[in-house]
DNA sequence: TTTGATTGTGTGTGCGCACACGCAGTGAAA
DNA sequence: TTTCACTGCGTGTGCGCACACACAATCAAA
C-alpha cells in the first residue's frame, strides 16, 4: 500500500519546511503570496488529506459540548435525548469531547434561562439544547452569538442566525403519516380526536405542525368523513379528570373511532380508559418510551411513530465531533426518520433507542 | 480539566519504565510476576485506558478489510450493501481502514467461490460476504477459519464456527410484520398472494423464513378467512410471461386482495400489471430501490419494508474497525430494524439508504 | 544611521503510544 | 572457565501534526 503523504512530503516537493506548509494549511498568515500559491498547488497535486488521527493527538485540546436538558428522571421523553448524548460522548471521547451537563426544570423558564446562563458562563466550546420555551431560547442563543459559541438545537427549531444546526423531526410531516395510518387502521370513515396533552399548547409549535399536517392528509386526500375534533388537556396527570373530559367528548361525538394523541403520553389516555369498552378504538402516539411500548404489545395501541429521542442527542454530539474534529460543514436542518412502529418490529427499535 | 492518566504515570507510580508497562498492556511477557502484578495494580488503581488515537498513529498500520459483493450495477438491491460499505470506509479510513473489493457474478457460484479464494490469497485482514450460495459459502468459511480471517456476513446467516458476526435483516419477523401491515391495508378478509420473485427459491432460507412468518401471523391471531396462496415466478424478467401467470392466479383464485412480494422486485410486479384495472389491489414489498419508491409515491405499492441494505454495509465495516481499533467484543447477530415505508415516510430513509 | 517593529522562514519539542534495541544478570551447557 | 541463550528491564526513536521559538531580512520611524 502507498502510504499516505504527509506535510513532510509537502514540504519536500515544494522546497520549504514542514513550518511554513503548517502556516499556510491553517492560514496564519506570515508566509509570501508566492511560497504560498506553490505550497498550495503541491497540496492538490499530491492529493494532500491531513491525518486527522495525528492532528487531534498533537492538537491536545479538551472539547467542552455544554449541554442544557431537562432534569433527569422528571419526564421519561426527556431522558432518551440525554441519554443518547452520554452514549455518544463515551464514543468520541477519546477525541477529548467531554459534556459539560446543566440539568433544568422542566416547567419552570426562569430555571431554564439561569441555568444556560450558567452553562454559558463556563464558556463551552458548543452548546446543545432544546427550546423548550421560546422567548427565553431566543436570549440565550443572543448570550451564544455574543459570546461566539455554535449552538445545535434539538426537538424544536427556532429561527435565529446563531443556530447551527437543527436535529429533530418534521412535526407536520409527522403529523402527515399519522392521518396515513389512522386510515389504514380505522377501516372506513369515522371521527377523529386530537388530544394534546401538554402544557401551554398554545404556545408549542411542534404540536401545532402536527395538527396542520393531520388535517392536510384529509383535507389533500378529499377524505371528507373523517372529522377532527381537537382536545386540549392540561391536567393530563389527573386520571379522574381525563377520563371524565374523555367521557364527556365521546358523548359528544358519537362517531369517534380514534384517537391521535400528539406527543408522548398516549399511554395516560390508555390509562384513563382502562377498563372500559372502547376495544374498537384505534389509538396513535408518539415516542418509545415504556409505557407506551407496554400498551402497544397489550395492542391497546395501534401505532407509535418514533421521533428517535436518543437519536436526537446522539446525533447532536456526534455532529459537533465532526464540525470540531473532522471540519465537517453542518446541514442547517436534520430531520430525523419518522418510524412506524407497530407490536411486531418494535423490538428492534427498543433496543436501538434505549440503548443507553 | 484533570487530564487523563498516561502510560508515564503508571510507570512512575509503579517504579518502573514505559516499557516495562507497554509489556504488561501488550502481555508481551519479559516482565517478572511480581512487576506486572503491581504494574496492573496501578493501571486499575488510576482507572487507565489507553489514548486510542495516540495507540492507533502509532501502530501506524493498514487495515485491509476483503469483500466480496455482486457486480456493481447487476441488481438495484445488491448495490446498496456495497455503497454502504464504502461510506463506511470513508468514515474510518483514518484509521488505516481500506476494503479490498472482489466482485463476482450474482447468478454463477462457481465464480463467487473463485473471487472469493483470490481475496482470501490476500490475505486481508477480515472478510465481509453474502453467503448467496450456501455449499460454496460454507467452503470459503473453512479456508477463513485456515487462514484465521475472522469474518462477518452481510444479509444471510450461516451456521458456521468461524463466522464471527451476521449482520442482517430477521426474515421470518419481516414476514410477520407484513401480515400485520397487510391485514390493516385490506380493509376485512380476502385471500393474499405469496409471489416469489426469484431463482432457485427452495434453496432461499430467507424467502422460506418469510413465508413462515407471514402464515403465522394470520394462524396466531386465528385470522381464519386470510387464505395464502403461494406462487414462484422464475422468469420475472419476461414481462409477458408473469402477466400471464398473475392473470391465472387472479382467475384461480378470485378473493386475492392483497399480494406480499417477498424480495425487492415488487415493481416487476407492478409493471407486469400496467394498464390494468387492479387498483383493489394492496401491494406489499421490500426494500428501497428507486422503481419500488417509484410505485409507493404513486399509490400503486401500499408499504415497503426497509431491510436497510446499505447500512447493513456501512454496519459491518464499522464493527470491524471497532473490533480492531477499539478491541469491541462483537454480538453474534445483529437484526436490523424493519422499517415500515410508506408514502408519506420515505423521503427520510431515501435519504439514509442511498447515502452515497 | 540607528532603532524597533514586522515579515518570512526554519528548527525543535511534545502529544501518548508501539516497538526495536541495548544491556546487565542468570544459569546451563561445553 | 568460557560461551551462549534467555530473562528482566530501560532507553530511544518515530508515527504526523501543532505550535512555540529563533533568527535573518526588510522597512519605516526617529
Amino acid at each position: 500500500m502507498n502510504k499516505r503523504t504527509t506535510i513532510k512530503d509537502i514540504a519536500a516537493q515544494a522546497g520549504v519546511s514542514t513550518g511554513t506548509v503548517d502556516r499556510v494549511i491553517h492560514d496564519r498568515g506570515r508566509v509570501s503570496v508566492e511560497v504560498k500559491e506553490k505550497v498550495l498547488q503541491v497540496m492538490q497535486d499530491l492529493n494532500f488529506e491531513p491525518n486527522l488521527i495525528a492532528s487531534t493527538l498533537a492538537f491536545n485540546r479538551i472539547l467542552t459540548m455544554g449541554v442544557l436538558m431537562p432534569a433527569l428522571h422528571s419526564d421519561p421523553y426527556w431522558d432518551q435525548p440525554l441519554l443518547g448524548m452520554r452514549r455518544a460522548q463515551r464514543a468520541v471521547k477519546h477525541y477529548g469531547v467531554v459534556l459539560g451537563e446543566q440539568m433544568f426544570d422542566l416547567f419552570n423558564p426562569q430555571d431554564f434561562q439561569n441555568k444556560a446562563l450558567e452553562l454559558i458562563a463556563q464558556k463551552p466550546d458548543a452548546l446543545v439544547f432544546p427550546p423548550i420555551f421560546l422567548k427565553e431560547s431566543l436570549l440565550i442563543l443572543d448570550h451564544c452569538a455574543e459570546a461566539q459559541i455554535p449552538t445545535i438545537l434539538i426537538n424544536t427549531d427556532v429561527e435565529h442566525p446563531q443556530v447551527m444546526s437543527y436535529i429533530g423531526q418534521d412535526s407536520y410531516q409527522s403529523g402527515v403519516l399519522a392521518g396515513k395510518l389512522l386510515q389504514f387502521a380505522m377501516d372506513g370513515p369515522g371521527a377523529i380526536l386530537l388530544l394534546n396533552l401538554d402544557k401551554e399548547t398554545a404556545n408549542a409549535k411542534h404540536l401545532m405542525d402536527k395538527e396542520r399536517g393531520l388535517r392536510h392528509y384529509f383535507s389533500q386526500n378529499k377524505l371528507i368523513n373523517f372529522p377532527i375534533h381537537r382536545q386540549d388537556v392540561e391536567e393530563f396527570d389527573a386520571p379522574e379528570f381525563l377520563k371524565a373530559q374523555l367521557y364527556n367528548l365521546f358523548q359528544q361525538y358519537k362517531n369517534i373511532k380514534a384517537v391521535f394523541v400528539s406527543n408522548s403520553r398516549a399511554y395516560k389516555l390508555v390509562e384513563a380508559l382502562e377498563g372500559h369498552p372502547f376495544d374498537q378504538l384505534r389509538i396513535l402516539g408518539f415516542d418509545l418510551i415504556p409505557n407506551n411500548l407496554k400498551f402497544l404489545q397489550m395492542g391497546k395501541v395501534d401505532f407509535l411513530i418514533n421521533q428517535n429521542a436518543n437519536y436526537q442527542g446522539y446525533s447532536a454530539i456526534k455532529n459537533l465531533t465532526d464540525y470540531f474534529i473532522f471540519k465537517k460543514q453542518l446541514p442547517r436542518v436534520q430531520h430525523l426518520p419518522l418510524d412506524i412502529v407497530v407490536a411486531e418490529n418494535a423490538a428492534y427499535y427498543t433496543k436501538r433507542e434505549l440503548g443507553n
